[in-house]
DNA sequence: ATGAAAGCGCTAACAG
DNA sequence: CTGTTAGCGCTTTCAT
């Protein structure tokens, strides 16, 4: 029924051996051979079985990726990164969401692994110890994107949220603002508590300014979360009059919430995002925002993983991408 | 090094067929054998390499995904509902991007079939007649989603977009409007010149009003399309008073291109849209819109596509799923 | 209930 | 430059 590399060779009358050398453009096959062989392959439409070819080889040509929900922008953006990249180094992608659930994650990379992929890029907010371990167990290269690896043991390629954070929040400290909310996503993701949180306060701190916890929310990355947020902040006794947004949906939720309450923005209030996706500019006023670059981070990794299955020398296993501001309207 | 069916056996004291039984679940295994069994496995370590299975069994439980972008939110969302399902069903996903490009369409489609996949699902807003044909070269089934085949020759799942659009214009026809402008995306697009023009001619003539061809405009299916669009209908001597837009992204920039120009949206200016995102509930107002139930159709493509793997009989090929209007506030 | 043996389609030495 | 020959790790008859 289907033609393989046998079918090819006997009509071509060389040897299986031959056809696969053409098929891999080996050189030491004589033109005129070539030639002849390729004609047969075209003739017959023979296509090279990947799988038998996988299992002689001991390389499938795919990896894994693993990200929390590809229907969320922020991940479909770095796994548009990634796949661009694997294709121009001719790998195709096995691609599954873990909605950040740990049991899921292990079973994904054991399932991945099983299917003999050649490497992995994985997406996680939180890696956690049992992760930490069925990563370590892995017979192939596991690059972390976007995530954060607190023992810095993986290869991981990601911005300096910490730095990025504290220079979003000096911004609206050096609009003279004292009463600074921060709304976050989820405390047990790494870059919520360890990062984005801690260099907040870095910076009330170091501006003498009193951090008051009341001002600190973390639910959702959601729209919703940011209405609910301007809600329960609104009704302080001292409101804040700045907010530091962990994402674009969160801050456009807090700045309609504040429109909706007749507060002008960025001339009652000023909300700095964290993310710059297409969304930014979609909003009135438009979002100045801490550029969280997906696709790079995503496309970096991917790369990063090539050079690993190459087993090329790599200096640094813990790539840092520079971050930036772009400064929009939301902010003075 | 790795362990192997093999390994599993021999320290087991059975042969490699019994492995390969328990493995597999196969009934005709002695409790004690497979309880012996089992504990060599969880003691090895032993994971089943998919690769030799799936030379062995001419299955690999996997799928591919052609989509256009999966950056776009649109893709992604049905690319959600295919991988839920997926995993349900225990496939796991090749996915790629197309760029709604032929020849790479073309180039997945071949990868995809040398990976030996058991099934594909497939989005593309132009089926070409080249696609066409080697889709029906294909040895594994493949269906189409959100996606149509004008030849109505491959399974696919979609909404009637026709009728969607024309219950969406007869809604501005009903509130009084005679100046009404339709914005979509490429005309390339087979929803779009196909379904959403002809529906909205068809609504406008059955009202009795004369189709300007001004008033139609199809460029991209972006935010800034829709700003444009706004600028140059905005400019006519007789300036449209409702939109029928094609996505959410053109709702929302023709809502913001004409609160810039001090119009109220929907007093003087109403937009009634075509997708449904999350994003229709973040623009004030809300928008008034069509629903384009992406994961839906990702996921009845894919259930579709285990039946068709699975051999079974399908009554019906063409699925429509069933639409319906979402009433938000750009619409009166 | 279990084992033996023949492939699945291809790569990769090794010869020549 | 080309052919021969082992496998790769597993499924699947066919016996027993």
């Amino acid at each position: 029924m289907t033609v393989t590399i046998y079918d090819v060779a006997r009509e071509a009358n060389v040897s299986m051996a031959t056809v696969s050398r053409v098929v891999n453009g080996n050189q030491n096959v004589k033109p005129a051979t070539r030639k002849k062989v390729l004609e047969v392959i075209e003739r017959l439409e023979y296509r090279p079985n990947a799988v038998a070819r996988g299992l002689a080889s001991k390389k499938t040509t795919t990896v894994g990726v693993i990200i929390p929900d590809i229907s969320n922008n922020i991940y479909a953006e770095a796994a548009r990164g990634i796949e661009d990249i694997a294709t121009m180094y001719r790998y195709n992608i096995i691609l599954a969401n873990s909605d950040q659930n740990e049991d899921k994650e292990l079973n994904l990379l054991d399932t991945m692994l099983g299917k003999q992929v050649d490497g992995i890029v994985m997406m996680s907010d939180a890696v956690t110890e049992k992760l930490h371990q069925s990563m370590d167990h892995s017979p192939v290269p596991i690059v972390l994107a976007g995530s954060v690896d607190e023992t810095d043991k993986f290869p991981s390629v990601n911005i300096d949220y910490f730095q990025a954070s504290l220079e979003a929040v000096q911004m609206l400290i050096a609009n003279g603002h004292k009463r600074i909310a921060i709304v976050t996503g989820p405390l047990a993701y790494t870059i919520n508590s360890k990062f984005k949180i801690e260099a907040y306060k870095k910076a009330l701190s170091d501006a003498n300014i009193v951090i008051d916890e009341k001002l600190i929310i973390s639910d959702d990355d959601t729209y919703d979360s940011g209405l609910e947020a301007w809600e329960s902040l609104s009704e302080l006794e001292q409101p804040p009059t700045a907010f530091f947004a962990g994402s674009d949906e969160l801050a456009i939720g807090l700045i309609h919430g504040a429109q909706d309450n007749g507060k002008k923005v960025p001339d009652e209030i000023e909300v700095i995002s964290f993310e710059n996706s297409k969304l930014a500019r979609m909003v009135r006023p438009q979002l100045t925002s801490v550029v969280l670059p997906l696709y790079d981070i995503g496309a970096v990794a991917m790369r990063l993983l090539t050079k690993l299955m190459n087993k090329e020398n790599i200096e640094d296993q813990s790539v840092i991408i520079p971050h930036r501001i772009e400064m929009r309207n939301s902010v003075k």
